[in-house]
RNA sequence: GGAGCGUUGGUCAAGGGGUUAAGACACCUCCCUUUCACGGAGGAAUCACGGGUUCGAUUCCCGUACGCUCUACCA
């Protein structure tokens, strides 16, 4: 399955956040480029510099990091196809424009934005409530089509704002196979004349896209599902220039879908039902909104790259947590859903969850320890630490989730949940952990069987249940109805520890 | 409106002419556990609808419905 002249790009435009989508359709090209040996490429997509967003960019970079899909080519590392930012390759795209307008592939147009909002408004009809520039209406617009040649050369002389537009022929049949979907294809006479190059110079994605696939080599291209009807100005574009052979093969990815009702998944949601849709917290410096991330949610990359592979595709067995590494090697394109999937948090947390009961607790200590130094714990023993975390696991859904269910093995519970236990309490149970706090003090060997057996001792002595004071002694030490095994806990915190705590929680009771 | 794409339990999904139509998440019941989890055992689908083709269709074909995407000098 090695074929090293495999190369992939993934090509976002630094508009804002990364949206999971978008880091699915990187890890499906990164799994593709590893599985034959070949290349990922990150490319920028920034010719729209009217929504350029800053610090985009370094954002896009930095998720790819966090997720361990790091592209062997980038803006930020070189490669041979440098430059990797479609802004600093802007003056090659213009001469594969005029190359077209020679061949009579494209031309010249010269109406204004008013003009173009006039013609889709005087072409609207209800049968067609969006007429596009095309075949027809092409004729009765400001273009070289049109116009005199003299009179297009004139406007162009005199500075006329103009842009570059493809000719759609009027009737041919566009096919191309899709990795995932098959043959799939269009008529020519419902797509219309896209602007190729822009008034300012820049390219639209169309021209764009095609012109550095083409020149960094590209052999497959994934993207989301709401480019297929772009597609056919696509063909057209590889045709025209020369390079059909070298087209790409493509695959177009299916959509992440809200939870409820229908539609693209989009931050909103998120924010709406209180989930994260970015990979990692970003920051909007244009309207000063701090959006959360999965990663600062708790995320484990290990998981959330678990979670994306499996929305859409799965091996055919019943496997569901997969390694990077088992990913490589069985991810397959024909395997990829069609339809779109509805995005469900609860599963995701699932594999977070999974992935922190498989991962190695000095693995997982790294990655909690400096949640607990943000909440005020400082951790002195790493060896505790991971031993703790060996505790607590399985109840740990989220990285997050250890500070609670962890916290009070290095400090002592802020507030007690006394009203788990006043209804039952009585002055017997009082004497019995007086008691115990006395005895406590003369164990020799402070370890769980030592700590036990002097519980029951004392309990068989008072005369009370052994069940009706284990709960009681939990909250002291713990300060909630949660967590591993008292005595566990109570031979980790230490004797010293142990006694404050039942003494603290006497003054309450 | 048009075009393209899609449609297996609430969700993710396996399967694919003849099956008791896997599995997972969530939910419910029970067991384990004198905490909370973990773990274990159960529980739900006439495979969108209608026509074909066929001895037989969830699976193939054609329609219909529904949904989504696109229909910008945004990607």
């Amino acid at each position: 399955m090695t074929d090293t002249n495999v190369r992939v790009r993934f090509a976002p435009s630094p508009t804002g956040g990364l949206h999971l989508g978008g880091v699915r359709t990187v890890l499906y090209n990164y799994l593709f480029a590893k599985q034959h040996g070949g290349k990922f490429i990150l490319r920028i997509e920034d010719t729209d510099q009217s929504r350029f967003v800053p610090g985009a960019e370094e954002y896009i970079q930095d998720c790819l990091q966090w997720c361990g899909l790091e592209p062997d080519e980038s803006p930020q590392h070189g490669g041979p196809y440098a430059p990797y930012r479609q802004s600093e390759r802007k003056d090659l795209y213009r001469q594969f424009a005029l190359q077209l307008i020679d061949q009579g592939n494209a031309y010249y147009a010269f109406d204004t934005p008013e003009e173009l909002d006039a013609m889709r408004l005087e072409f609207k009809t209800e049968d067609n409530p969006s007429p596009t520039y095309n075949y027809q209406t092409r004729l009765k617009m400001r273009n070289a089509e049109t116009l005199p040649a003299d009179e297009v050369s004139r406007l162009i002389s005199i500075g006329t704002p103009y842009v570059i537009r493809i000719k759609i022929p009027q009737n041919e049949t566009l096919t191309f196979i899709d990795m995932i979907r098959g043959e799939v294809s269009f008529n020519s006479f419902l797509v219309d004349d896209k602007v190729l190059l822009k008034a300012d110079g820049m390219p639209t994605y169309h021209l764009a896209v095609v012109v550095d696939d083409y020149a960094m080599k590209i052999t497959h291209a994934f993207r989301g599902e709401e480019w297929l009807p772009s597609a056919p100005v696509h063909i057209l574009l590889w045709k025209y220039l020369g390079w059909i052979a070298d087209m790409p093969m493509w695959a177009h990815l299916p959509l992440i879908l809200k939870p409820d009702g229908h539609g693209k998944l989009s931050k909103r949601d998120g924010d709406r039902m209180g989930f994260p849709v970015f990979a990692m917290n970003w920051y909007d410096p244009r309207s000063n909104d701090l959006t959360t991330g999965f990663r600062e949610l708790g995320f484990l990359p290990e998981a959330f790259i678990n979670l994306l592979a499996v929305l859409g595709w799965n091996d055919g067995s019943e496997q569901e947590i997969f390694s990077i590494d088992e990913l490589i090697q069985k991810f397959s394109m024909d395997k990829v859903h069609k339809g779109g999937a509805k995005f469900n948090y609860e599963k995701a947390k699932w594999f977070n969850h999974e992935w922190i009961k498989r991962l190695p607790s000095p693995y997982l200590a790294e990655r909690v320890k400096a949640d607990f130094t943000a909440k005020g714990i400082t951790v002195a023993n790493d060896e505790v630490l991971v031993k703790v975390l060996d505790m607590i696991k399985d109840r740990c859904t989220l990285l997050t989730d250890f500070y609670e269910q962890g916290g009070f093995f290095f400090k002592a519970p802020a507030t007690l949940d006394v009203a788990a236990i006043k209804p039952k309490w009585t002055n017997d149970k009082f004497m019995f952990f007086d008691i115990l706090s006395e005895k406590l003090m003369l164990i020799e060997e402070w370890n769980v069987t030592a700590i036990e057996a002097l519980f029951k001792e004392t309990a068989t002595e008072k005369n009370i249940k052994l069940g009706e004071l284990q709960l009681p002694f939990r909250v002291m030490l713990v300060g909630g109805k949660f967590g591993p095994g008292v005595f566990d806990i109570a031979a980790t915190i230490g004797k010293a520890e142990t006694i404050n705590r039942i003494k603290f929680a006497l003054t309450l009771l």
